[in-house]
DNA sequence: CTGAAAGCGCTAACAG
DNA sequence: CTGTTAGCGCTTTCAG
């Protein structure tokens, strides 16, 4: 005995059966009513539609992609959703998902090895049509191993026998170029904070790589005690990186940090120890987070086309899912990017 | 003719039914072993499992739903996802949702009536089983209006009539004690950043009434000229209503900013005009970003337990999605808050 | 312990 | 133009 239906304001849902009832039509007709799928006449249509709205009517979308085999909702896996880069690249990817009428999964990997995997082999049911994953644990060598049912598109990492879409810059290049930028303005004493020998993910290593290569084409001689490594990627592992650097035997006179949030920390821990920016310390970081514009002073960094790398990516995602030939080879898409000039580099009365 | 089916390594997706046939077994009994329903004899749960690995089946959530009615997804709706409150609030919640087994979609409504209404009203599908909504541009009377066919976790805003689960600081106090910080030290000429009067929600307007109680508290008479109303909280807006109240008549010597993001735009404007902080300009902010932790200087501010908002609203929308009683009074959380004090408002000479 | 079968809400092929 | 109907893949009641 269900003596809960007595009271009247709580319907709990009404389908499509309930409505194609009430206007006295058949399920077939409000289904085409809903989805304009075929020419309906015009008084049914409105018979139809004002069943809907007397019983407030909702599709049931599990119903729905259970039939077309298609979700419309995209995963999206990211190391950390409070970092502002991934912050701000979610923001744009969902906007852009928007555009193409999906909705967006978010997944928080923290890092973790193992639910990087697991998203990739498409555990958790198939609730994705495809994803865009940045991974951050899992390198080269673990994106080729897992098969993979879904289109995925990664980015950062690439996946070396192309078995999956990549997105990303060319950290190489983008590194090389703000270690130039150091070079340029006579600092010759470069420390580099953000390695991550721990980790399988290329990106640091190929940060580390461009900015070495700088140092040699100067003729600078890399100094193993000025490439820092850290943990994670926040503002207090750079504040820490710097501090060792500052209370090592040389101290540098600029810092290449692998990220905003590295070098808003080193940033930090240069105003505590009194050090001016830019005259003292030069600091550049990769990302342009919006922080960096407005920090004291404010960060020079590597920008790389975020709304760019948003609008390609979900593109990928797209012609996997729409077209299932999958003889498609993958991808490897590289997104432009460019240095960022301001004031925790270049000298400016304003800006101190 | 599907001569695609060639391919071998194209599966597409197997379901439960192969799985059956393959072990030689009912579908029934598949489910068993994924599900661990009933016991099953552990000849036949071997023989299944490995059927299970080698079509590499994954349980489709579509069905699942379709019959459960329910399908594990929660809907998060905020404002903006690279607005580091959020973003910081949104990790929290998707690691909250992640213990409860639950996923999380996320939409940004960017500040838009029609799309927080939208979401309010349960369009776009019944996929998600709840919803925990922070709107910005709907106010308490939209709230009450829309009739909602699914269960609704209000953060901040209030709904008058009851009709949504609330979860908020208690803002009045807050800005009451942040500005009576700055009273304690002596300022008397304290500007307000943030007002919103053109927008329905009525945070800003909570938090301009606690800094006004605090002035009037310290016989100090509110001044119109020192409440600069923002079009949204970004840096850019603190940083300009920072200048708008420089190149007024008055000039104040302390500023109550309504998110942190504000204050720190102010901050970049004082120091691109010179100013010392916190000594000629004293500056309080609100949410406790981690950027505040490491600008220069850091940023007092008030700190509301994010980690404790994200687990009662999760908790508040889980007793209604797994307790139908619509009986249940709708909750009104405060959450507890602290002034975080640092170097904007206390002098201390490491920190410039 | 396992099999058969109904049905969740929807779409689309097939009739009329 | 509209009605009937067969599943999509899964869970679950009812038999065996």
């Amino acid at each position: 005995m269900t003596w809960g239906r007595a009271c009247h304001d709580v319907r709990v849902s009404s389908s499509l059966k309930d409505v194609a009832a009430r206007a006295g039509v058949s399920a077939r007709t409000v289904s085409n009513v809903v989805n304009g799928s075929a020419r309906v006449s015009e008084q049914t249509r409105v018979r139809v539609q004002e069943a809907i709205d007397e019983l407030g009517y909702r599709p049931n979308l599990a119903a729905r992609s259970l039939r077309a085999g298609r979700t419309g909702i995209i995963g999206l896996a990211i190391p950390e959703l409070h970092s502002p880069y991934f912050a701000e690249l979610a923001g744009l990817i969902v906007d852009e998902a928007h555009r193409r009428s999906w909705t967006v999964i978010i997944d928080q990997t923290r890092g973790d090895a193992e639910a990087e995997r697991r998203l990739l082999t498409g555990d958790g049911g198939r609730v994705m049509d495809g994803l865009v994953i940045s991974p951050w644990a899992l390198g080269a060598p673990d994106l080729t191993a897992t098969a993979r049912p879904l289109p995925v598109v990664l980015l950062g990492e690439r996946s070396p026998q192309g078995m999956a879409d990549r997105v990303a810059v060319d950290n190489v290049a983008a590194a090389e170029e703000a270690t130039a930028h150091l070079l340029s303005s006579g600092r010759r004493r470069i420390a580099a904070i953000g390695l991550q020998p721990h980790l399988e993910n290329g990106t640091a290593r190929q940060r580390a790589e461009g900015y070495r290569r700088a140092l040699r084409s100067a003729g600078v001689t890399p100094r193993a005690g000025w490439e820092r490594s850290v943990t994670a990627l926040h503002r207090e592992d750079g504040a820490r990186a710097m501090a060792e650097l500052l209370d090592g035997d040389a101290a540098p006179d600029a810092v290449f940090a692998f990220s905003d949030e590295l070098a808003l920390g080193a940033l930090h821990t240069a105003h505590a120890r009194g050090l001016r920016v830019p005259e003292d310390l030069a600091v550049v970081g990769f990302d342009d987070i919006e922080d960096g514009r407005f920090s004291h002073p404010p960060l020079t960094t590597v920008s790389p086309d975020k709304r760019q790398i948003a609008a390609r990516a979900l593109q990928c995602l797209a012609d996997r899912i729409y077209s299932p030939r999958n003889e498609v080879p993958a991808a490897d898409l590289t997104i432009p990017h460019r240095l960022v000039v301001r004031g925790s580099t270049v000298g400016d009365a304003a800006t101190r």
